[in-house]
DNA sequence: CAGGTTACATAATTTGAATTCTGTTACCAA
DNA sequence: TTGGTAACAGAATTCAAATTATGTAACCTG
């Protein structure tokens, strides 16, 4: 079990991964996490000094798991502003669709994690929502949005996108319309955030 | 604690309601239902198959209870259909809001008793959704809103408003802004409605 | 016979003793 | 001194026994 070295972060957030995985959230001990790499519990209590710390960490860590594949979407300035919240908006949906498709427990299990870890949660919406607004002031700078905040812009879209984002609809990203329905809202939502004196 | 006359089906479902305030949906029993009444949970089973057709029935009753005050709004044809929308969707969300907000015991448990009668849920969702599309066909038919299918487009409409209906939300209507951010997002919307081409 | 009762078998839930986990301390080795 | 161990007290969790609930049946009563 226990590879090579000494232990560091990294092996004992993979292994913890691991067990959540087999045992899920509830059964997952830290004992487990110890006997996963060969070593006693006492150990991984050198690395984190709490078992609630060591959920923190590894929640953290797949939260940030497709992070940058969307900062180059919402950064990338040769995509216009509304397709670039249209294909930032579906990557986002498709990046979560997969986690939870591929490894079911596994994300049944951060899911649990996270809702008990909200502070990791909410820097996660927070990173989200600096994204989205990035694309939206450079929309408004190019006239192509309307003249608003983009904070409060972001704030809507999201808004409106709750149900292709937040872990509480999960179920819904299974079913096989999904994308054409956020395609849909998506429509909606940029059409709407043309300027509205075009609507006289 | 037996008022008058004989039991009836009414006086059975506002003793469960009573009993589910009191003691939770986890720990609320038939027995309780009965001993609330001053009868014998045997009493009960005379009027309701078993617990389940019970709760469901309570479920239905209470997903009802605003049904008439928003259909009221989706059918005043005064209103014309943008306003319409806008104030059937704030009309939805202050509801619910309300009723989360005066009896948080009540909300709690019926939030968990609708979730394990996913049929009820299903039927309240489709009733809503025919309302909306109705108010969206009379936007359609009056070239307020572009010429799309009323039923996609009621479901792209409560697909971004989902925040603002969806129980898993349910802690966020207590929050300051939300009436706001609804309006936020409906703006966005509305907007969106428009025909297409006037954006070039 | 509609509307109620008590009595009962089986299923589900609670309870409390036994077990396991968490976090700490004292100690060891490179 | 960093990275590990074993042993421990108190907290949390499990599991089987005891209790309570569900649903049915046979039986009153106006």
């Amino acid at each position: 079990m226990r590879a090579g070295g000494p232990l560091d972060a990294e092996m004992i957030l993979s292994a913890t991964e691991d067990v959540l995985r087999r045992h899920g959230p509830a059964k997952a001990t830290v004992v487990d996490v110890g006997r996963a790499l060969g070593v006693s519990h006492a150990a991984v209590y050198k690395h984190f000094p709490s078992k609630t710390a060591l959920r923190e960490a590894v929640s953290r860590r797949w939260l940030n798991q497709d992070r940058d594949a969307l900062a180059a979407i919402a950064g990338d300035s040769e995509i216009p502003p509304r397709q670039r919240l249209r294909s930032w908006l579906a990557a986002l949906l498709a990046a979560k669709r997969a986690k939870a498709h591929d490894d079911p427990e596994l994300f049944a299990a951060y899911r649990i994690l996270v809702t008990e870890n909200s502070d990791a949660a909410a820097e996660h919406v927070a990173d989200l929502l600096r994204q989205l607004q990035g694309i939206l002031a450079d929309g408004v700078t190019s006239a192509v949005f309307r003249d608003a905040d983009p904070a409060e812009l972001a704030l809507a879209v999201f808004s409106a996108t709750t149900r292709f984002h937040h872990p509480a609809h999960t179920g819904d990203w299974q079913t096989p319309g999904v994308e054409d329905e956020l395609d849909a809202v998506c429509t909606l939502l940029i059409d709407g955030l043309g300027h509205p004196d075009v609507h006289p």
